[in-house]
This record gives structure tokens, C-alpha cells and sequence, in this order.
DNA sequence: GCCGGATGGTAAG
DNA sequence: TTACCCTCCGGCG
């Protein structure tokens, strides 16, 4: 389940139970041999993540990086591990905690300086430190307007901003009552800054509860969010054909920058 | 048991 | 635009 609130979790977890200490790395799988081999015994200085986008830095020049794609996946196991799956890329490990990585898009080590490579050309991250500050508002609105696209591709392009995937894209462009096709240069300043705010407020949410949750609790008859059940956490990720939860109309769907997208069309008007 | 799609991204044609 | 990579899981027979 990787948009940017899964890498951020990530990142803490690894951070506060592998951060600081020597680390045991193993590649079960054996495609990632070497890397291990190059990690293991490191102490891990840092984790950080930067969109969807995981470094980790060790007391050695190389950073590992990791990029979970669309079916990669951390296992944490807490206590003694099991023996890895066949399929563990790569198992971090220290006493009583271990990490194991699956079928990631990106696991690799990169040499002192490239991670400015991987950083650079990404857009403002909504959940990195300063993102609710104006500035991070202003970089996102600069490079929203600055692409001739619409805006429902825009949000997926890392470069304009970092983190956002297929289910709060159009998550947040139904929260601010925005058409996935609308040109992003037609928005006017106001639907800019509700789609930095809500991507930030979502994703912040998704980051403290561990899954992906958009709608008003109390509009599918729950005390919070994280009391809503699993089957009504959005408003119209997926749910192409079906009623939409606050009008009723039939919820769109079509195909925007390859991937599927779906939208009400009464309250997102064109 | 097989097929296809999935919260992603790239590279080739 | 299409093909392809990675892994798992549900739907269909």
C-alpha cells in the first residue's frame, strides 16, 4: 500500500527500531547478495523519506535505497524472526526486530552524492517538515501551474509533488470539489491551496492511522476514522459505478496518466 | 489452478 | 501508446 504515508511510516518505525544500531543484513532471495553484504554489521545513522522514496543511511558511504513500486512491501516482526520467505529481498535485523522487504521496484546502494539524484527533481513532500509552511504551499503551486496537464495527471507526476498515488489523487480532487480534468492552469488560488491543505491533512491522517481513510466519519455513521469500516474509507477511489456517498449520482471512472481514476460528476464539476 | 489487476514507474517502439 | 518488472490475492472455472 505505498503512497507517501507508507514510506513516512516506514521511516519512523525503521528509524526508532533499527536506528542507531548494528544491523544484520541478508538477502534470503539472493538478488540483493552484494548489497547486503555491504550493509551487514553497519550502524544505521538515519532513515528518511522523501515522497515514496526511502534512504537509509549507515556509518559506511553507501545509502541504501528503497522505492516499494506498486506491490512492494516491509514485513516488521517483532521478537524472535522467523526464518525469511524466499521471496525477502532484504531482511534488516537487530535483536528482537527484523525488516523484511518484498518484490521492491527500487533496492539498491548508492554511492556518497547520488541520493541527489533520487531527491532533487521531486516536488514539495505534504509530509515533510516545513510542508506546512508557506513556502512548500507556493512551491507546489508554482510547479502545478508551470505544466500545461490536467490536474488529475498532475498530482501524479512526482516532480510537482511528492508522495501522492492513485487513491488520494482522487481522494483529494473529490474533497476540493475539483474535475480530474480540469487544466491545472485553469485552478484559481483557492483550489490550489485546498489541494496542498486537504493532500496534507490527508496524508497526515493516513500517516498516523496506517491506512488510507478520507471520508467525514460521521457522513458513513462513524465516531472517527478510525472506526470507519474497511469497505466505506473513501469517497470514490474505485468505486466507478457505484453512488456517490454524498449525492448519490453515479461515480465516473475513466483512465487519466494510465492509471485508473474516478470522480463524481455533480460534485466535481468540469 | 489460472488469470488479471493493484496504492508505481520506466523504457522501448 | 505499449510492454514490462516486481508479488500477492481474489475471482473465476
Amino acid at each position: 500500500m505505498p503512497e507517501g504515508h507508507t514510506t513516512h511510516r516506514l521511516a519512523r518505525q525503521h528509524g526508532a527500531r533499527l536506528g542507531g544500531r548494528a544491523i544484520a543484513a541478508s538477502s534470503p532471495q539472493g538478488r540483493f547478495t552484494e548489497g547486503a553484504a555491504l550493509l551487514d554489521g553497519a550502524r544505521l545513522e538515519s532513515v528518511s523519506a522523501h515522497g515514496k522514496h526511502l534512504l537509509y543511511a549507515f556509518d559506511r558511504p553507501h545509502v541504501l535505497h528503497v522505492h516499494l513500486g506498486l506491490i512492494g512491501k516491509f514485513a516488521a516482526h517483532e521478537g524472535p524472526a522467523p526464518a525469511p520467505g524466499t521471496g525477502v529481498r532484504l531482511r534488516l535485523a537487530v535483536e528482537g526486530f527484523a525488516a523484511d522487504l518484498t518484490g521492491p521496484m527500487v533496492c539498491e546502494l548508492l554511492a556518497p552524492g547520488e541520493e541527489r539524484a533520487v531527491i532533487e527533481p521531486l516536488g514539495p513532500d505534504p509530509l515533510r517538515r516545513g510542508a506546512g509552511g508557506s513556502r512548500a504551499r507556493e512551491e507546489f503551486a508554482r510547479r502545478l501551474r508551470r505544466r500545461q496537464v490536467a490536474v488529475g495527471a498532475a498530482l501524479l507526476d512526482q516532480t510537482i509533488v511528492a508522495g501522492v498515488g492513485n487513491v488520494y489523487r482522487a481522494e483529494v480532487l473529490f474533497l476540493c470539489g475539483i474535475h480530474p480534468d480540469r487544466p491545472a492552469g485553469s485552478l484559481d488560488d483557492a483550489q490550489v491551496a485546498c489541494l496542498w491543505d486537504t493532500l496534507r491533512a490527508e496524508l497526515s491522517a493516513g500517516l498516523r492511522l496506517g491506512r488510507i481513510v478520507t471520508v467525514v466519519p460521521s457522513e458513513v455513521g462513524a465516531r472517527s476514522r478510525a472506526r470507519v469500516p474497511d469497505d466505506e474509507r473513501v469517497y470514490v477511489y474505485r468505486r466507478g459505478g457505484e453512488p456517490c456517498r454524498r449525492c448519490g449520482t453515479t461515480v465516473a471512472a475513466w483512465t487519466s496518466a494510465q492509471r485508473t481514476i474516478s470522480a463524481c460528476p455533480t460534485c466535481q464539476p468540469r
